[in-house]
DNA sequence: CATATCACG
DNA sequence: ACGTACGTGATATGA
């Protein structure tokens, strides 16, 4: 059995000043904690502990003795961005498991000598990891150091046993306190005995073992001189042991269980090493976290793979698939291969061959079927047109998504290594598809019990997986272009863009640049035309929008600089674009991301249909090519201020669902709440700003941010804000609450439980916890707004179902479902859209849809 | 491949 | 002293 003990200051400060300069994207120094790990992981893999300790000095503001303050005290002091560092890995080592040694008054080398001392043995093999050569004298047949040191660049580890001190000092390690005690060390500020260095102190103490001993028998010493020097220097000597002296007795643990490493929270560790930018650390982690005492990795070689077969039939193995109570399948499209599992088989299979005997067989199938990804399972029995009325009970990808929106990654793998300890799964490296099938029953079972505990249940089965199926149909579905009025609207925008580019080089003493490229365009305003500039950016002028228009009456040219970019979007993003998406039939077919959004939004995708423009007339333009094919109609249904009635009825403050509940106008009421005015007496100004109000509330804006939008001062933005928080107090506490609760759990939850984890929250830096402050409080409320819309999705397309509609949902913005119909269905499915929408949840204020239909989305919405 | 910009809710 | 409104995706530029 081994135990690695670690020096966790010295070890630290080795890395702290040997990498130079490591600093994250939030701009902490990280070089130490990063070195660190680093040497850690390398040492845990050669050395493979059962008992792990960290050990750390802790600054003391007394010390043991006077003595003591004059000789340790003068050490240089810890740099303020080390003492940081020091504690980030401490945090890190505590949430992978290691315990972390911390005792007032105490140095590391006290702790280590501590535990060497209590608990070393032939049995239990020490090795002790540290820069510093003072641990030597620990060192016996049962404990060893490593030291690790640079050999020309390259890091090499030392290690160090008995028959090393000796050949180095000359005397057994545990007479290097003895030692010490003679020759003294500068380092430590041990002064020794003046008139004796290295050579004379080692000859001295293999003769005569320890500085008691040589004390006792003075008279013994050869030289008359060097015998004076001691008697001389006899207060320093026996000083200077004591201070060489590593302690040990400190007040530590003495049940050995407490070293054995904890099973880990691989996710946490994970989101604070992403959080911390330590991306490489992060691809180690497998060998970061604990590889717990005693316990072996299972084998690949051994048992678990008796039963894995490769085949290419699923006919031969019908019969134990349709007696097994679960099936666990897997599907990598890539390589054309699906897995199963059943507890007690696992086939592997081709995909495309087997499909549709796949599906054939649920029908017969009873038992439970947990598949790693359900939305990529109907989109391959759509594609063989096969029928996707399959129940599924369990889907990986999705859950993962459910219990941890902030992680990229919901593969199979990936997510054995973060919900499963390293002894509760099979090792099998060579495969990931493999392994993860070869782990999928246990896997989904931890991740099952997880999803209850959390009361995740309804979002998974009732929500997420049905809605994986209607978003293959809207994605199989497509929505209709006008291609031909769309490419022509295409060249209108170029000729638009080549006047307006000569009118620009005009002002440009005819001078053509590329008004797209930022430093060009920068160059000419700022430096040519000298016109005021609006600050910088990391790589030169600021020239957004926002800001040249603050110096649009200046100079004509800013206004055409404006409308260039206005069409070149347009030309370039949404109509070549989507023009390049346009499948033959004349149909886009977007991809809609269920695990994209870390508030549990939809995505849209390749391309986005969910950003088509719409603010401005020139741009919503866009939105006549978006057309109902002949005989059909576009139906758009909306939610109205879905987010603020999602937050009046997640803060429940009382003026807030008063206002819904009577379904008045809540950016008129707001303003004259704010602006302590009348409702009569409400301006058209006032309600622009109390709307801007409104939503800023919701994404936790402040005064600066407010008087930026509505283009009024500082105090006056400020003292919205404050009118808004008095008016409506449930708000306010709700952001109050919302926060404590998220810096206590490191999340929040939607109404129906979904969680948001906010990792900000659990930094040091102020910009970063306002940020995490801002994304507690807005994650619940856009997040439950993204469940209910969902929730309707599916209950809407049940609906369509049943009713044998030829209508079909063909888009989803967020707020807003479009549905594709039959003109003749046109007000049947106006009645469902709106019963569907405005009941997929009950709330105590209502939710409120507008619907209209048209023959283009510009005339439906 | 990162950055700046801009489109949407 | 510092930065300042949440969530996305696509494009062009330029190191």
């Amino acid at each position: 059995m081994n135990f690695l003990i670690v020096d966790g200051n010295s070890i630290i400060n080795r890395s702290f000043y040997a990498i130079k300069s490591l600093t994250n994207s939030r701009g902490q120094d990280v070089n130490g904690v990063y070195g660190f790990i680093n040497i850690f992981i390398k040492h845990l893999c050669a050395i493979k502990p059962e008992y792990v300790a960290v050990a750390f000095d802790v600054s003391r503001k007394t010390f043991r003795t006077e003595l003591f303050k004059e000789y340790k005290g003068t050490r240089k002091a810890t740099p303020e961005n080390l003492i940081t560092q020091i504690k980030i890995l401490q945090e890190l080592l505590e949430l992978a498991g290691y315990p972390v040694l911390k005792f007032t008054n105490f140095e590391a080398d006290d702790i280590i000598g501590t535990l060497t001392s209590k608990f070393a043995s032939p049995e239990l093999k020490f090795s002790i990891l540290t820069g510093d050569r003072d641990s030597f004298q620990l060192i016996n047949p049962n404990v060893c150091v490593y030291l690790p040191t640079n050999k020309s660049n390259k890091a090499v580890t030392t290690i160090i046993a008995e028959a090393d001190v000796v050949e180095q000092t000359g005397v057994l390690p545990s007479q290097i306190v003895d030692l010490k005690a003679l020759m003294g060390d500068t380092s430590d500020n041990i002064p020794g005995c003046a008139g004796i260095g290295p050579k004379k102190a080692a000859d001295l103490i293999s003769e005569f073992k320890t500085i008691e001993n040589l004390y006792n028998n003075l008279e013994q010493v050869k030289t008359k001189s060097t015998q004076n020097q001691l008697i001389a220097e006899k207060d320093n000597v026996f000083l200077s042991k004591s201070l060489a002296k590593i302690c040990t007795d400190v007040p530590i643990d003495l049940n050995l269980d407490a070293y054995i490493p904890a099973q880990t929270d691989k996710t946490a560790l994970i989101s604070y090493l992403n959080e911390l930018d330590m991306k490489s650390i992060i691809q180690k982690i497998d060998d970061f976290v604990p590889h717990l005492a005693g316990q072996e990795y299972k084998s690949s070689s051994a048992e678990d793979l008796e039963n894995f077969e490769f085949i290419t039939d699923i006919i031969s193995i019908k019969p134990d698939l349709l007696n097994s109570g679960e099936l666990f399948i897997a599907l990598n499209k890539e390589d054309n291969l699906l897995g199963i599992n059943n507890n007690l088989n696992i086939y592997n299979l081709p995909l495309d061959a087997n499909i549709s005997a796949l599906a054939a067989m649920f029908s017969e199938f009873s038992g439970n079927i947990f598949l790693d990804d359900v939305k990529e399972f109907y989109t391959i029995l759509s594609e063989h047109k096969l029928s996707a009325d399959i129940s599924v009970f369990f889907c990986s990808t999705l859950a993962g998504y459910i219990l941890y929106s902030t992680v990229k990654r919901h593969s199979l793998d990936s997510l054995v290594k973060s919900y499963l300890a390293p002894q509760e799964y099979i090792k099998f490296d060579s495969d990931a598809f493999v392994f993860g099938l070869l782990n999928m029953p246990a896997l989904c079972k931890k991740m099952l019990e997880l999803l209850k505990e959390n009361e995740q249940l309804f979002l998974l089965q009732s929500v997420e997986i049905p809605l994986a199926y209607v978003l293959v149909q809207m994605e199989m579905s497509g929505v209709q272009i006008d291609v031909a009025k769309l490419i022509e609207f295409g060249k209108t925008l170029q000729t638009e863009i080549e006047t307006i580019d000569s009118a620009i080089f005009e002002y440009n003493d005819n001078m053509p640049f590329n008004v797209n490229s930022a430093a060009q365009l920068g160059s000419v305003l700022f430096e040519r035309l000298k016109l005021p500039n609006l600050g910088k950016t990391k790589t030169g002028f600021k020239t957004d929008a926002d800001s040249l228009a603050k110096i649009s009456k200046l100079h004509p040219i800013i206004k055409l600089v404006l409308t260039h970019r206005q069409l070149l979007k347009l030309k370039s993003t949404y109509v070549d674009g989507l023009l390049k998406t346009v499948s033959p039939s004349g149909r886009v077919h977007s991809i809609f991301r269920q695990t994209e959004t870390k508030t549990g939004r939809i995505s849209s995708a390749e391309p986005n249909l969910q950003n088509i423009p719409i603010r401005t007339e020139l741009g919503s333009r866009m939105r006549n090519f978006f057309i109902a094919p002949p005989g059909k109609l576009l139906v758009d249904a909306d939610y109205s201020q879905i987010e603020l009635r999602v937050l009046a009825e997640i803060c429940k403050d009382q003026t807030l669902m008063e206002i819904f509940k009577a379904e008045q106008d809540i950016h008129k009421i707001t303003a004259a709440e704010i602006f302590n005015v009348p409702i009569s007496d409400v301006t058209d100004q006032m309600r622009r700003r109390a709307k801007a109000v409104n939503f800023g509330i919701i994404y936790g804006i402040g005064p600066f941010a407010l008087a930026e939008d509505i283009g009024v001062s500082f105090k006056e933005a400020s003292g919205y804000i404050k009118n808004y928080f008095a008016r409506f107090p449930g708000v306010e506490k709700y952001t109050i609450d919302t926060v404590n609760f998220a810096k206590e759990h490191g999340f929040v939850c939607t109404l129906f439980n979904r969680r948001i984890h906010i990792p900000e929250l659990a930094t040091k830096n102020a910009a970063t916890i306002a940020f995490g402050k801002r994304v507690a409080y807005n994650a619940p409320v856009q997040g439950t707004a993204a469940d209910i819309i969902k929730i309707a999705m599916v209950n809407l397309n049940a609906k369509l179902s049943k009713e044998n509609l030829e209508a079909k949902i063909i888009l989803q913005v967020h707020d807003e479902i479009i549905v594709e119909a039959p003109e003749k269905e046109v007000e049947q499915l106006s009645n469902i859209l709106r019963t569907e929408m405005e009941n997929a949840v009950q709330f105590d204020i209502p939710l409120e849809v507008n619907i209209h239909a048209g023959k283009t989305w510009a005339e439906s919405h």
